[in-house]
DNA sequence: AAAATATGTCAACATTGCTGACGTAATCGG
DNA sequence: CCGATTACGTCAGCAATGTTGACATATTTT
């Protein structure tokens, strides 16, 4: 009778984290609520939103490429992009190079919404950060990277600019 | 010409947390797809999860007080509540002093559904902590909390069981 | 010229949110 | 006791965003 050390599939692995796992859930509800109220204005939706952040950010990305970031159909894709260039917020052109791919653009329409949707989210970062030490956004940002897929964070290192010797000395 | 400094509403204020926001993404997608693909052997969604885990967190919790955690609509909440009492994860009882109350409870089989996704969700924060000193856990509470809506903080704080006596000392 | 690649599109479907309307059971207030 | 209120259930319809599968078109590669 190993005293209750005993196991099930499962079983005995700790106690959840059910503070961090709730803490989670309602703070990334709030932080997306702040774009969403904005874009309402506009009849967009969160899945604008992240094609429009995207492409702002890496201006003559390709279809393939944003649909490797997303990780949705191209159906899905397709569907929120062909609005936001219907409305003027992006604009495609053929690929340089190669003429079959597409690169997606901006407009300064698309660019003045994309950074106005960041500033509204880093307004919560900033309050956030108001309250935590000096540190405060290393730590997040090193607790947010750790929480990420270890075989993702290569390439989400990559995207945000982060050099890999940007790890705490 | 007020040389670059002039600005429209919502300019000058900065420059953007990209890093911030997109870890944000990028760590809260993959948080979530942990327990993805264990509901999905239950043929259940997010939906069905949310519902699980607060009535497990809080058994005897009524319709009303869910619906308020959740903040989505009685249809909505009914549509996976139906299927969860109908498949036996949850069971619904009048209510003790009000019989027009619905108390919820998990059953056994509810409980270990609700436990094993949020072991799940768990190993993940774990690993996570493994890289971040020892006051990792600490920081990252502070950090999530502090991005909740400051009106909804003290109702969190309720809800994880966390003291306000809690913060650092 | 044929094959592979990058993209667009059509159709159908699932999940999960919403609004509005209406029904029923239980409780409360006078 | 009776009417109003409360708590909940349900029906119908709609919207956003994800999915699969099939097929078309343009371009580049081989």
């Amino acid at each position: 009778m190993k005293s209750g050390a005993v196991s099930g599939p499962s079983r005995d692995a700790g106690a959840p984290f059910y503070d961090l796992i709730e803490l989670f859930f309602f703070a990334y509800r709030d932080f997306v609520g702040d774009a969403d109220r904005l874009l309402e204005t506009y009849g967009f939706g969160r899945a604008h939103h992240r094609v429009l952040h995207f492409v702002s950010r890496q201006p003559g990305l390709t279809i393939a490429e944003l649909l490797d970031i997303l990780k949705i159909t191209k159906q899905s894709l397709n569907r929120v992009l062909k609005e936001l260039i219907a409305k003027s917020f992006i604009e495609a052109r053929a690929g340089a190079q190669d003429r079959r791919h597409r690169q997606l653009f901006t407009t300064a329409k698309g660019s003045r919404l994309a950074r106005d949707l960041a500033l509204l989210q880093t307004r919560r970062f900033s309050r956030a950060m108001e309250g935590l030490g000096p540190e405060g956004r290393e730590r997040a940002m090193e607790f947010l990277l750790a929480m990420v897929d270890p075989h993702e964070r290569g390439r989400v290192m990559e995207l945000i600019g982060m050099k890999s010797a940007e790890r705490r000395s």
